[in-house]
DNA sequence: CTAATTGTGGAACGTTTGTTCCATTTGTCT
DNA sequence: AGACAAATGGAACAAACGTTCCACAATTAG
């Protein structure tokens, strides 16, 4: 009966979510959004509401796409440490690579709609309570492996990779190139040891 | 000759610095600055130039005060690690305390102004370079007096401690009690430590 | 073919944006 | 007192903002 629709939905979440995560919130016009997304205004706002259901939407879209790919990259390391170090390492990598200086979407957000915006703060503190999780379980399996001795709070420890993780993404930002980096996160995780005693 | 001004300066400059602070460059507008400042629009176009180059005092401001309550603060105490995990534990105590959730300007600037102002970008780095020059004279301080001997990549540790600085200012706006950032930073200043043997 | 329904194009809305302008006030110097 | 200089109050500007509206296009069911 309808009208079929001239654009994917997920296209346009995508490159709204690429707008946004560029550029910021506030930054970022509705002019922006339909002149890069090629759809119209009408159907922007009859498809997903206006400029703060959309940001929250393509928000979603990039924090479940990326938790999922944080698991599934861990997943392939039985070592945890040998994990952990190919997944900061590779975000140096990455960052570095990164003309466009993007940094991650989640911090950028994070900074700029903190305070102001409940409702995305809620979304961000949940995101942190994964993530942080996902490292825990981690780090639980490789101790109940027997794989490393220290460190005994794991927890903290999760913590501090998070904190670390936020930490580069705002550097990087700065300093793309980063040379120290590697250097600084090995130190970090040479704090997962076996104790000889 | 002239008429007296009827604002003080630096007192201008700190209030619209407190605005920038809290909500950003991008959603601060003029209007937000003339009611908060009581200010008069020309006045303030005629002392600070428009809009971006009373960001980038104000933002001066902010950082020149800042780096010297560093210098202080560290200056205070002889020893490195007491130095250290005095400023850090300091740092997770005024985020708890602070209800607005402002964090820290510089990572707030540093995440929304970049990409797209190299301008501010370079002061950024500037920034960067000038604390982790502090933190590395102060490390290198620590080691000639023969306080710990490790870590040994000193420069690799300034870095680690600036780039945990920036990560935790951006955690304590998404989590302002930050339970276990505490002990997290415990374990990162346990890399501070004399190797007996 | 007709009716019904939804998407589309683009004009239009009222606000708010950053910035400028000018008449007026306030002060200092001769 | 008079002349000059700078700060002030507030109106005014064009441009950009987010959002809404409506006539029209496209599609399917009856």
């Amino acid at each position: 009966m309808p009208r079929e629709r001239n654009f994917v939905e997920d296209e346009v979440l995508e490159k709204a979510m690429y707008l946004f995560w560029k550029q910021g919130y506030n930054a970022t016009s509705i002019q922006d959004i339909v002149e890069h997304l090629g759809i119209n205004r009408a159907s922007l706002y009859n498809t997903f509401g206006d400029k703060h259901e959309l940001f929250k939407k393509s928000f979603d879209h990039y924090r479940n796409k990326n938790v999922a790919v944080l698991k599934n990259f861990l997943g392939e390391y039985s070592d945890v440490k040998s994990g952990l170090k190919a997944l900061f390492h590779q975000a140096v990598i990455q960052s570095a690579a990164d003309k466009n200086q993007m940094g991650c979407f989640v911090v950028n957000t994070a900074t700029e709609m903190i305070p102001g915006d409940e409702e995305i703060q809620k979304i961000l503190k949940n995101n942190k309570e994964t993530v942080e999780r996902v490292f825990l379980e981690y780090l639980e399996k490789g101790k109940a492996e027997n794989q490393f001795s220290e460190p005994r709070n794991l927890k903290a420890y999760a913590s501090l990779l998070f904190t670390l993780y936020n930490g580069l993404k705002v550097v990087s930002k700065i300093d793309p190139a980063g040379e120290e980096q590697s250097a600084a996160i090995d130190s970090v995780l040479s704090l997962i040891r076996q104790t000889d005693q």
